[in-house]
DNA sequence: CTCCAGGGGCGTA
DNA sequence: TACGCCCATGGA
């Protein structure tokens, strides 16, 4: 059982997180959250996922203290941290976000996982690894067009492809930088500028990483008309911009 | 440059 | 209940 400062008070709040053919179940009271698993595997597994190494409070203490709003969204979000998720999960997970609603990119992953990912058991408990590469390879478009994945079916069966064939190489991917990361992502079927950023910051954990979406447009255009001074904040604006986008989300 | 491509969640009436 | 609107990317 470990504990974490958390980002919001809320009571009895369970948690499932699903990465790569781990499971782990959290819960939280108030600002206290376990989690359901031995020290050993969150020693060797979760501290790794939930970043624990990185010091936010220091990255929180650095914003403009003249910025209110941006005072005001990082003392809202300040259990936010970025998470180390899977690069295969998320180059799919963002291809399938693209022009699409939470809710339904839910539902889409929760079909892929269940329909082509490995059964495993935790427990009495069942639950879907995020396919394989090489797996996913093997299907056609129409197999991902009955999932409800509509025109990012093609992208999936092509980007899969290129990565289980090693035509596109992950692991030389995860060595690079940010900016030939960005555009090693942007050279795949279906991963344009948003896509790739976001790629970049969740599964890279390139923290200079931006995406700007229509909901983060609206923010900046909001709040900094001048644009955001990323000059104040440099190598890191991403961890802002997430600070941000919860505070528009829950206040 | 503009338009279109699944589809469903969501705001509005 | 029913209606538009929205959305990221590639291709025409």
């Amino acid at each position: 059982m470990n504990e974490l400062g958390s980002a919001k008070t809320k009571v009895g709040q369970s948690y499932e997180i699903i990465a790569r053919d781990k499971r782990l179940v959290a819960t939280q009271n108030g600002d206290k959250i376990s989690f359901y698993c031995s020290k050993e595997e969150f020693d060797n597994h979760w501290a790794n996922y939930f970043d624990i190494k990185t010091d936010y409070e220091k990255i929180i203490n650095s914003i403009d203290k003249k910025d209110k709003y941006l005072c005001r969204c990082a003392r809202s979000a300040s259990g936010v941290r970025i998470l180390r998720q899977d690069l295969f999960e998320m180059i799919i997970t963002f291809i399938i976000s693209q022009q699409n609603n939470i809710p339904r990119i839910k539902k889409c992953v929760e079909r892929l996982c269940e329909t082509y990912g490995k059964k495993c058991k935790d427990g009495d408990d069942v639950y879907y690894a995020f396919p394989t590469a090489k797996k996913l390879a093997t299907l056609s478009e129409e197999d991902l067009l009955s999932l409800g994945l509509g025109y990012r079916a093609k992208y999936i069966v092509k980007v899969a492809s290129d990565v289980a064939n090693k035509s596109f190489d992950l692991k030389a991917l995860s060595k690079m930088d940010y900016e030939n990361a960005k555009r090693a992502l942007l050279s795949l079927y279906g991963v344009g500028v948003k896509v790739a950023n976001c790629i970049c910051l969740f599964a890279l954990h390139h923290v200079e990483a931006f995406p700007i979406d229509t909901h983060i447009k609206q923010i900046l255009n909001a709040n900094y008309p001048g644009g955001f001074p990323f000059e104040k904040y440099d190598g890191y604006a991403g961890i802002l911009q997430q600070y941000m986008f919860y505070y528009d989300l829950h206040g």
